[in-house]
DNA sequence: CCTACCGATCGGTAGG
DNA sequence: CCTACCGATCGGTAGG
């Protein structure tokens, strides 16, 4: 039994993590099972609650993680600069590249947040919530600074964040743009959208 | 027995579907159960077998309607004029009018597109690119008719597309906007991210 | 349209 | 980290 020479390097909580990811990314939260997600680390399912506490906790760390990871990309957007055209442009250019680069977290989080607990739950989506007030907050500025000229904010504001949303769907690595040239070209859609390109 | 009153009107199929539809679409396809769907249309799970073959019918049935309804939509948007501008305007309308009556649909519709078996994801994820090169078309057109001046059509069309299917995760009816009005103002995105506002 | 039930699956625990 | 296993759930069928 100790001469098997399969390479295995010692199981690590990240390594689950990024499995379940993977996993709930492709088939479904529910649709995962345990021993599914012990495979993809090699050991058998139980095995795994050496390292997590259950399976709904993989999800809540998932979840978690994207949402922090997100809203601080876009506080340090909209904080390198006064001009709300480029807190704006810069805000979308992080929202498409988070979504391109995390493409699988941004599938998970809107897709399985039904399967949380109900407190996570409800704090994910307060946090959500926080997320889209920061883009709202950009376009009615700029509005009143008369630098934008939209029909309305609300209406503007999903627009521009489903769009960026929508690049994780179709979003694939190495095809005819890189995560930057998205980023760029969905900014300067985005100046359209307000009216400012 | 016979004597219990409750008002119970004849079981039809279309009240079974409907009733799936708002299941799978509030708590997920795999989350629901048959006797969950029969709850809904007071009688027990095993009697649904009566009128539907299974709980993977349901959903097949619940994709196909949909797919189908924007489809013709689209086909009689853009019918109604040769103005590839006027098309593309009444495309986008009838795309958001449709993500904003059909919420619950569209919303099933890409959410529990992996639970339908190998042969019927394949047609459906078909029927869906048919559906995204409709507007590609569209937008090509206006760009070689001089109408439009985009940076990337393929981006472009991914926007109007993305923000339209947007419409159907936070539309409520009766709050702020109608459906109408609501698809005249995505109307006049698509127009600004065309460069033809 | 119902009850009883089969067969399979799965999260998590016991106990090494 | 593993095997054995518990308890619960669920789609679908049998047979009225």
């Amino acid at each position: 039994m100790s001469t098997a020479g399969l390479a295995r390097t010692r199981v690590r909580r990240a390594d689950i993590v990024a499995a379940a990811l993977e996993l709930f990314a492709d088939k479904g939260y529910l649709a995962t099972t345990m021993d599914d997600i012990g495979r993809a680390v090699n050991v058998r399912g139980p095995s795994l609650y050496k390292h997590v506490a259950s399976k709904q906790d993989l999800l809540v760390e998932i979840m978690e993680t994207s949402i922090e990871t997100v809203l601080r990309d876009h506080r340090v957007a909209v904080g390198s600069t006064d001009d709300v055209g480029d807190q704006l442009r810069r805000a979308v250019e992080a929202h498409v590249r988070f979504h391109a680069r995390h493409r699988l977290e941004a599938f998970v989080g809107t897709r399985e947040l039904r399967h949380l607990s109900e407190g996570a739950r409800a704090a994910m989506a307060a946090r959500r919530r926080d997320y889209e007030r920061g883009f709202r907050v950009l376009v009615e500025r700029g509005v009143a600074e008369g630098r934008f000229r939209v029909g309305s904010v609300r209406l503007t504001t999903y627009s521009i964040l489903d769009m960026g949303v929508g690049v994780s769907v179709w979003f694939r690595d190495g095809e005819e743009f890189s995560v930057d040239e998205i980023a760029y070209r969905y900014g300067d859609l985005a100046m359209r959208l307000v009216g400012a390109a």
